[in-house]
Formats: C-alpha cells, sequence, structure tokens
DNA sequence: TAAGATAGGCAACCACGTTGTCCATATAGT
DNA sequence: ACTATATGGACAACGTGGTTGCCTATCTTA
C-alpha cells in the first residue's frame, strides 16, 4: 500500500546498527572499549600488508586528507603503525599492530556469532536468502562505501 | 565458514546507503536539492502536529541541543518553521511547511518507487520475506537509532 | 510565594569530512 | 644531467552533526 517503502531503508540501517552495537559491545568486553566502527571498518581496509594513506583513502573513497587523520587516531590508541618506506622516503607505509591484528580477528569471530544468532532466529535458509537478495540489489565492492561518514560518532 | 559474517552488516549498509543515495538524487531533480538524508528522517519524525527541540530529541535519541541545531538549519532552508506556544511561552513549536509537506510527500513516493524496483527485481515473496526478517531481528520503534550521526555528511 | 522542573539557547569542544596550500621526493622528458 | 611534473604527506580553515556545561525565562507544585 501507499507508504510502505518507508520501512525498508529504516529496518536495514537499524539491523545494521543492531549488529553493529553488539559487535563493539563485545569488542569493548575483549579489551577492545576505544575501538569505534570506523576503526574496524578502516582496519579492514588496510589489510595485512598495510597501506598508505593516499591509497586508503582512494579505497574508502574519502580524501587523503580524511584517511590521514583516521590513521593519526588510530596510530594514537595503538592499532596501527607508519613506517617510512625504504624505497620512496615520500610514503609512509601503516600496517596494523598486534593489537590491531587482534582487533580484527576478533571482530571476525563476533560478526560469525551474530550471523549464527540471525540463523537460529530466522533458519539458515532465510538467512542465506536474505544475504543473496542484498547481494543482487547491493554493488559488488564492499569497501567502496562513497563519502563515509556513516559510522557516525556512536 | 569462517568471517562469513562480516559481509552481512556491511550488505545492509550498502543496501541503506544506495536506496537512500537514489532516494535523495530524485528528491533533488524534483525541486529539493538542499535537503539531506538527515533532515527527511527529522521531518518524518516531526509529523503532522509538530514539536519541540527537547521532544524531537527525545524521539531521535539526540540531545535538546543537537536537535535544535538541526531544526535551525531546517528553518534557515525553508522546511520548518517555529512558533511560540501560546498556553507555555517557553514552548516553541516546530511545524514542517507547505515546502517541507511536500518534501515528506515526494519522499514517501519515491521510497515506493524504490521499493518497487525491489520488488521487480527480487520477486515479491522474496522482499516481503526479506523485511519480514528484517522486522523480526530489529526492534520495534524505528525512530530511535539512538545516537543518530548516522546519516553523515553526504 | 518560594522552590524546583522544564524549554530553549549559548559556548566550548570532539569526530569526521571537505578544499586549498605547501614541501619534499620521485620520475620523465629534453 | 637538469628542469618539469606528478605524487605522498601534512597543515590550516572550514562545515556539519554530535556532546556537555551553564544560564535564563517560564511554568508547576509544595
Amino acid at each position: 500500500m501507499s507508504s510502505h517503502g518507508f520501512e525498508l531503508p529504516l529496518r536495514l540501517l537499524l539491523a545494521f546498527r543492531m549488529l553493529i552495537d553488539e559487535l563493539h559491545a563485545e569488542l569493548a568486553r575483549q579489551g577492545h572499549p576505544d575501538i569505534r566502527p570506523m576503526h574496524g571498518f578502516v582496519m579492514q581496509a588496510i589489510g595485512p600488508d598495510g597501506t598508505t594513506a593516499v591509497e586508503l583513502g582512494r579505497t574508502l573513497g574519502v580524501s587523503k586528507q580524511a584517511a590521514g587523520k583516521t590513521i593519526d587516531t588510530l596510530e594514537r590508541i595503538g592499532y596501527v603503525d607508519r613506517t617510512t618506506d625504504a624505497r620512496d622516503t615520500r610514503r609512509k607505509i601503516v600496517r596494523l599492530t598486534p593489537y590491531g591484528m587482534d582487533a580484527l580477528n576478533r571482530s571476525a569471530r563476533i560478526f560469525d556469532t551474530l550471523r549464527a544468532r540471525w540463523a537460529d532466529e530466522l533458519g539458515e535458509d532465510r538467512l542465506n536468502a536474505l544475504e543473496a537478495d542484498l547481494r543482487t540489489m547491493t554493488p559488488g565492492n564492499p569497501w567502496r562505501l562513497d563519502t563515509p561518514g556513516w559510522f557516525g560518532n556512536l
């Protein structure tokens, strides 16, 4: 009927928020109280091999300055470090610290647990269908959220 | 398998963003170029009868000051106006202007169109199932996003 | 009527994004 | 080899949307 369409985006957002909030509540319990939604996302984007600010900005679809600031924060709270590239002294390579790796590994486990909870509630088939449908409707590359800020303040 | 759970929140966010981006692209075409994701959401929360800053803040789960600032912006761009309540001169009632109403009506129609596009792509049954599942997994009241900022900058 | 609760606004601050500018270093072209 | 251009990083100023703390005006209640 009329104006039913309004519910869909809202529920998508609510569902996303629920998962993220639960993730971070659990991360806080597991020794990562300072991590914010953005940080996990950015650390995923940094990956095991490291990046640079410019490259990270391109991956995430934000300016190099924004990426740089985020890296500053992550460095300050101990999740990444920066080392100058010997082959190109302009570049500074950003790499996850062991603490950062730990956060990333724990995140993956927690997300799996949360997904399992959804599977319990909805049934594995329904959840698979839901994921398949979302995949159908959303573009391929999950990293380019384009103009983030979508992780908000929390 | 392992670390599959990471995809779900990402797809939820991506899907949400897609819908919102398309909504606002279309709203811009229909004479509302200045409206931002937050604004539509806030206007929905204001509703046809109006509110006050404090009440709006409570509805949205933000401080009254934050609500007040958002109202300032909305007033500046012509979507709401403020009138002092005669029965309680402390209160200022915030109401949608006709322009604001127009934006809200158009949003509803556009969301319906977007939902119809999803139904075309996925089939009505699958979409109904998807919505039902999201409803199962998310709490009742869609307004209390709690600590928004989730609409980001865009 | 005095005391407390409530509405709104102001200021200062934080997080995260943007542009614009600048410097240092690499890389290419003549 | 040397100048010209491109690139990586950082700094500053600004916008937006949050926060807390505080202050004043107005209602409400004991």
